[in-house]
DNA sequence: TAATACAATATTGTCGACAATATAAAGACA
DNA sequence: TGTCTTTATATTGTCGACAATATTGTATTA
């Protein structure tokens, strides 16, 4: 199953957007993309309505192709909506739960300890990523999990951004340590605790980024 | 803003799809569909795409698209998901619902009635959306909106089924009702319960149409 | 006969050109 | 001068043809 020139194209820009280098607002023509990319326009029609189904940029008819832009509140709704699923997921991977996934969010969190000792906060993201993805194949509920990714997809900006401030990798890295703790423990109440101390942080370090 | 033939495509067929008359498993044709539309293949290639998006269908790279199918675990999952989203908006609907509000929701119970005395399904369906979708739109987070809606689109053959089933419909109603009833009071225990019990009449109606 | 290699067919992927539409620029009129 | 109309330009939408790929059917060989 190969890849075809249209997802990979795709993937590129996709990355483009995660990592900063193209700005919400910022119009994609799609002639200009099939110059830079050496094909014709076919693929990049392709890719952009791709790109639209990940929520990454918005089509308007006859007019074209923007990368999404969140007004201040889109940000705090996501944000909202994000740490409520993870609510959900805790609560669901409680009862489901295994040694082997312990010892499995054990690795990550080591891993994150690392990277966050090096100050490698592109590692760390995805080290976090992970750790959020397994908390929700924990649950086992694919359509949660699949949502999931949905919404942090178009939040990453935002997250790369505040974890880069002050010492947010290190709270975060110790939040996710006690909920893992908790997850051990079977205690549903102090996991949430650890989940909504993550969402103040988060939401402190949106209002520094985007003030009123 | 007028729309595309590519969009009125994705139309039709997403409502083929909610209807029932196109199948899960079954196979969108390209070369089929822009004959029956009288189109090039363009327009189709972009619905697909677009429904592709929605959830609706899937495809696999040089193979095709089908009608998107669900196992019954997913079918599960969905609901959970989606029931676990109700509750969320119905705590954040507390806090913020209006008197008007509340009138706009009678307005819609009395339509609801009037519908299910006539055993009107498709009416019906169309105002419990309708329902459903205001009492997220009072939240006032567009992100859980329209998390919301993409999660009920590819559910949406599901519960007509069941809403044709026995006297779905009148419980149905009776369940909105004591949802409206709570809200005017401020309850958030009567109003997550209400909707419990309508999860699991949904349940026990997914059991009997797919039985293990 | 069963398994494999090959050819034929159906279908998707990509291309370049043209049509339709929206935005920007230029002109007409009060 | 300011507003409305018209024209020009840029960009997206649609088209038909060809290329690439996957599937199916057929032949070959052990």
């Amino acid at each position: 199953m190969k890849k075809t020139t249209a997802m990979q194209i795709a993937d590129e820009i996709s990355t483009r957007i995660a990592k900063g280098q193209l700005h919400p607002g910022e119009r994609l023509v799609e002639t200009a993309l099939a110059k830079e990319f050496q094909t014709s326009r076919a693929p990049i029609r392709e890719a952009l309505l791709m790109l639209e189904r990940d929520r990454l940029v918005e089509r308007i008819p006859h007019q074209g192709v923007v990368v999404r832009r969140f007004t201040r509140q889109e940000i705090y709704d996501l944000y909202d909506v994000i740490y409520r699923l993870e609510e959900i997921a805790f609560e669901k991977a409680v009862s489901k739960v295994t040694e082997e996934d312990l010892r499995e969010l054990d690795r990550i969190l080591d891993d994150q300890k690392k990277a966050q000792r090096d100050q490698n906060i592109e590692s760390y993201y995805e080290l976090n990523e992970e750790f959020h993805n397994k908390m929700i194949e924990i649950t086992g509920n694919k359509i949660l999990l699949n949502m999931y990714q949905n919404l942090r997809r178009p939040a990453r900006p935002f997250r790369m951004m505040s974890m880069a401030q002050g010492n947010n990798m290190y709270s975060s890295y110790k939040e996710h340590k006690k909920q893992v703790e908790a997850l051990r423990q079977r205690s549903v109440s102090s996991g949430k605790r650890a989940i909504r101390e993550q969402e103040i942080r988060s939401l402190q370090s949106l209002d520094i980024l985007f003030p009123v």
